[in-house]
DNA sequence: ACAAAAGTGTTAATCTTACACCCATGT
DNA sequence: ACATGGGTGTAAGATTAACACTTTTGT
């Protein structure tokens, strides 16, 4: 068969990260080349010998320096055809989420920037990425909502009141205080330690702990996770 | 930017069909190529100036010679460099749905069959498309019981017990008749038509009919269909 | 009259929602 | 003692689950 076929696949990844009771997104800058001073996603094209889960950690790893805790495909954008001036592009989105707390992004080196921004103030950004970050935030709502996804959000160890912001910032609700902990706390999967948080005021909050190995099992045997307040 | 890469995209679309209390997915079968004699799904390389959804609509049109009812990017297959031994191919995966109870598929060309298998009889496939299928199976399950999309399978009037059986099938489970039909009424977005079905045996069945305009505003308005039984 | 599938209600159990006060600490 | 956030229980309402008999037709 004779093929002919001149589109280039990339990658891109949309990172969140959550800190200070925001949601951020990950974006670098690039010195040079195209993006010259444009705000973009983490992403680049595909090499030949690469599959695409190993083409998005190579550049989380270049443009970043970061592994993520959770990374999964979001959507490939191939239906614009114009979405890169250069020439035809069809990127795979994936949908990664990081602890950012204590995150040292990679400092400015000579080729690029990276740094976070609060999904609710991003700059201009480089081609479609503002769609598909917006995609990557429905992804991140509905997920949050039947996926124990918001730990990989958080320290290993956290209070329960971070867990709640956390939920009532992305989903943009409110939550009932005690409903939400009884919910959680009757699903059994994550666990009280000794320690507690050092909040400034009020009164000593534990530290809890997501089990995912317990998580795993009930999931296999057919339990599902659901956070769904009116 | 120097850019060499030698990747190939392609679209692929697992078509669902509902026929005779099965669930039957639209395979084809070259008479020439690499895939003579071998059991595929509908696809092919995408077009430099072409969308992404325009290759799938324009294969299912060439090979199937059909226009499916429901259509929704599933998956890109891309991590498995070697899925087809000619070349590196990545492949940007569809599902979609259509009423095939009085479809007629395009017949033996030159080119090509195009015949329904029920999905728990599947013949050898090429590729990986044994996998691509299986993902397919597994939205197609957790999408019906939150997106009224079982009717896509249904011709526009259908009795209440195709659509149960339907879901019942579909989800591998028992389903109580009066529960089942108490809730799927409880949403108001079907209706009652003045027809009855031609059964042979028992009692006389109404028609109903989905009413997609009223579900899309109240999907809007913030109601959640959602069927799922023990 | 019988076989076959359609149509229909009630009750108990479970889950969800709404709601407010006391507790432990630092200042 | 007061300010701050942490921790907890209960009752009403809504939803779900379990369950079986009657109806309409063709033969």
């Amino acid at each position: 068969m004779e093929l002919k076929q001149n589109i280039k696949l990339a990658v891109d990844a949309i990172v969140f990260g959550y800190a200070d009771n925001k949601l951020n997104v990950l974006l670098i800058k690039q010195k040079f080349g195209i993006l010259k001073n444009q705000w973009a996603l983490v992403g680049g094209f595909v090499k030949d010998n690469e599959t695409l889960n190993d083409a998005v950690n190579r550049e989380l790893k270049e443009e970043a320096g970061i592994k993520v805790n959770y990374l999964e495909q979001l959507y490939t954008f191939g239906d614009n055809i114009n979405r890169d001036p250069r020439f035809r592009v069809v990127s795979v989105a994936y949908f990664a989420l990081i602890n950012s707390t204590k995150l040292i992004l990679k400092a400015d080196s000579d080729a690029e920037e990276a740094k976070w921004f609060p999904i609710n103030n991003l700059p201009e950004l480089a081609f479609d990425h503002k769609e598909i970050i917006a995609t990557a935030q429905l992804r991140l709502q509905s997920k949050l909502t039947y996926q124990p996804i918001g730990f990989d959000l958080l320290p290993k160890e956290f209070l329960f009141s971070e867990l709640e912001n956390l939920y009532c910032t992305i989903l943009n609700k409110e939550i009932d205080r005690r409903n939400f902990r009884k919910k959680i706390l009757s699903y059994d999967i994550i666990e009280e330690t000794e320690k507690y948080g050092n909040k400034i005021k009020g009164r000593p909050a534990k530290l809890f702990r997501f089990n995912k190995q317990k998580y795993s099992k009930l999931h296999k045997s057919g339990f599902l996770f659901e956070i769904n307040f009116a």
